[in-house]
DNA sequence: CGTTTAATTGAAAAGTATCAAAGGATGTGG
DNA sequence: CCACATCCTTTGATACTTTTCAATTAAACG
């Protein structure tokens, strides 16, 4: 793939940290392989052991784990610029699959190279380390929404987050977004029963704080859906400074 | 604090990968600042701006999460060996507090000395970055956990986790280990309600395959608990390869 | 030995899953 | 353009799970 410019990585990083002019042009020096997926498919199997990293360019992916007993979990969510596999660079096997919620490029770089780059700048490598470490945020703050907060402030909590990282990489227009996954999947991401994810979105559509028809979601009360939902950043670290 | 060694930071690491001399010295010669907490103190306070980075020594401790309806959420336990606060390096504002379970001793160094042998040293470098990427690993599978299986099979992945890691750490004996740790916070670990939590525990001990009386946990029938769990170590990465 | 904290129990109320079915939207082939 | 199939959303009713409230018992501590 000749000249693939990673962009919506540099919005990414860039809303955290000042990226230099040779940092930006290792990453644009890594041999990146584009790859298209539809909707649904699986991008990294459970249980492989990838040899290079995946960087989310368009659409939108999830990672997955299947139960034994046959259910599901998403324990994230994915969007343009997100290094998605860069888990699987530091720990070798993955222990989770990683599928398209909707049609999606991928760009794969080998973790050699990353590694390289990584040791070559050190700070763009704590940078790239430090999506993961975001990641672990998110996953932190999911992991109290299962616990502690009820149905309809966790799916809010849900819309504000996508709302805010799909902020970051321009997705978001006049306060609206698509979010192309099916009502079975949102409950697969909350950890609800189908049924109960489709009334608690109706509960949350009757607040009037949100539009959620088909695909398109629409905020209309930024303030009071995050009051709804107790949501706050700084988790996100959507702060632009030295790290 | 003259000389003092990380030991269960090393046993940590080397289950993991292969720690040269040169890497270990680096560690030791960090200026390591070490501080003893009674059960319960706050190690780290949330929306906190650290400067150090911390290792948990001898002890256990959380991370807590408080919610705005006066729940709380522990997203993560970490025992002896685990470098706590890499998070805090990479993302400078605590969203979360640590928290002792039970009375602590924590290693502290400052991060710019991380960020030093982090870039002397690439591949220790990476084997700390890896470790938050574990501390990743490790919450994914308890969103899945919260989300999608009963609260035995649960409490019981609890049990198992943690026997794992401790037992890393040279921490379990005769298939025993101290889990000092209330229902309580048992319950903010799980998401349950403290009288859920107690019938659940219970109905575990009912089922044969521990004891656990006060602060002592025994495990009698490893597999049995780890099928019953559907317990799969893998997320551990407990295996010792380049990386 | 009294005081406090933690573990345990029972019963009622609230929340959630499951089952079964009916609408709606979309896409295909005739 | 219609008939049909498919997938997703929505609804109602019932069974089950979990929380909450209110006590009681047990253990730890000065």
């Amino acid at each position: 793939m000749e000249n693939f410019i990673p962009e919506a990585l540099f919005s990414m990083l860039e809303r955290r940290d000042e990226l230099s002019v040779a940092e930006r042009k290792a990453l644009e020096s890594l041999s990146w392989r584009q790859r298209s997926y539809g909707d649904g498919d699986e991008i990294i199997p459970e249980r492989s052991e990838p040899t290079e990293s995946c960087l989310l360019v368009e659409g939108l992916a999830a990672r997955s784990r299947q139960l034994a007993n046959g259910n599901r979990q998403l324990t994230a969510v994915h969007v343009p610029g997100d290094f998605v596999d860069l888990h699987g660079l530091l720990l070798k096997v993955m222990d989770h699959a990683v599928m398209a919620l909707a049609p999606c490029r991928m760009a794969f770089a080998p973790h050699s190279e990353v590694r390289r780059i990584a040791a070559e700048f050190p700070h763009l490598g704590r940078l790239l380390f430090m999506t993961v470490a975001i990641d672990a945020a998110i996953q932190r703050n999911w992991i109290a929404c299962m616990g502690r907060m009820d149905p309809l402030r966790h799916i809010a909590y849900l819309v504000c987050e996508v709302y805010c990282r799909l902020d970051v990489v321009g997705q978001v227009k006049d306060r609206a977004f698509d979010f192309p996954v099916t009502q079975s999947e949102v409950a697969d991401l909350v950890g609800l029963s189908i049924v109960h994810t489709n009334r608690t979105i109706q509960e949350l559509r009757a607040s009037g704080h949100v539009t959620w028809q088909g695909n398109q979601v629409i905020v209309h009360d930024w303030d009071g859906l995050a009051r709804l939902a107790d949501f706050d950043p700084t988790y996100l670290n959507l702060v632009r400074r030295p790290r």
